[in-house]
DNA sequence: TCACGTCAAGCAGAT
DNA sequence: ATCTGCTTGACGTGA
């Protein structure tokens, strides 16, 4: 097991994620943007590795306005040397890597616009993971999208869309069940029609899912992790939908963990933990399951 | 130096 | 109709 967390590194200084406004675009904004970026990626990994952290989310900042029609400048060509050393480094250290477009990248929309920039959006994630030429275990991952009023066309028009993608989109893209539109049930029904590997986040599956247990939803989803896809990916955040807004907590909830662990310790995964004080959560998990197994029952 | 309005982009649900 | 959350901040103008 991989324990991971997203994109930022608060015991760091140096962002990955620095961006700036559109109307201040320039090519040699972006050039130094990117510099710095890539740069801040690599100390964010290292940091990683001294600390036993191998599962990671790169931003998606880390190219702004890489998808945008502003974009004039081959940054991918520019920047090749520094994506293959990361990538170099990635592999030597056996580390993994996932992806995840915001929010407005929808595949399923039913504005032709929307879905348009949304494949650019996705192809330049792909195109990050590619340049670094990591393995297929590393994925983009995106929620369904859109409802729209009628869900079983709009998750109809998700399958026609996913099959109208390159090969080297699909050996990489993997949905996530999400708190409001798509479950658990509505991913499995869309991977019957894909073969589209499943990941499971234990939060939104709390806020909606339709009656499977934690065990039962491990269970389902193992089956859609092909070998070349490697282990399957597991969300975890530590707040209950009930207690406040539904949000990321501040840290993590170790007697929660605790029992999360013995309730999932049957099944081989890798944890990407989605908390707000990122590393140190991470840093506090991986020193529990290092020490002794013993200990979750007296957290 | 700091407060705070704004930033490329979508959607759903609450107010 | 407008605001908020999402993954949960950073930019940059103006005081």
């Amino acid at each position: 097991m991989k324990i991971g967390y997203p994109c930022i590194n608060l015991s760091l200084e140096c962002r990955s994620s620095h961006t700036f406004r559109l109307k201040n675009y320039s090519k040699e904004k972006l050039k130094k943007t990117v510099k710095s970026n890539l740069k801040c990626l690599l100390e964010t990994l290292k940091y990683n590795i001294n600390h036993k952290i191998l599962f990671f989310r790169i931003t998606s900042d880390l190219v702004p306005f890489a998808s945008h029609q502003i974009m004039d400048f081959n940054w991918k060509k520019h920047f090749s040397k520094e994506f293959s050393e990361i990538g170099n480094f990635i592999k030597k250290k056996n580390i993994r890597i996932t992806m995840h477009p915001g929010q407005y990248t929808v595949l399923n929309s039913n504005n032709e616009g929307v879905y348009k920039r949304s494949l650019e959006e996705l192809i330049y994630h792909i195109d990050v993971l590619d340049l670094m030429k990591l393995d297929k275990s590393c994925k983009v991952q995106l929620h369904v999208g859109g409802v729209y009023g009628e869900k079983e066309n709009s998750l109809n028009r998700f399958i026609e869309r996913y099959h109208s993608l390159s090969n080297n989109i699909k050996e990489r893209l993997v949905i996530e069940n999400d708190d409001k539109s798509y479950n658990l049930k509505d991913c499995l029904q869309i991977y019957r029609e894909t073969q589209i590997p499943i990941i499971f986040d234990v939060y939104h599956h709390m806020c909606n899912n339709s009656g499977e247990s934690i065990e039962e939803a491990f269970q389902l989803i193992s089956h859609t992790w092909e070998k070349e896809d490697g282990i399957p990916i597991i969300h975890y955040s530590s707040e209950h939908p009930h207690k406040g807004k539904p949000s990321h907590s501040e840290h993590i909830d170790l007697k929660d963990f605790a029992e999360f662990i013995q309730k999932t310790n049957i099944f081989d995964y890798d944890l990407m933990l989605e908390i707000k004080d990122k590393e140190q959560s991470a840093l506090r998990v991986i020193k529990i399951l290092e020490n002794d197994p013993r200990l979750y029952a007296m957290i």
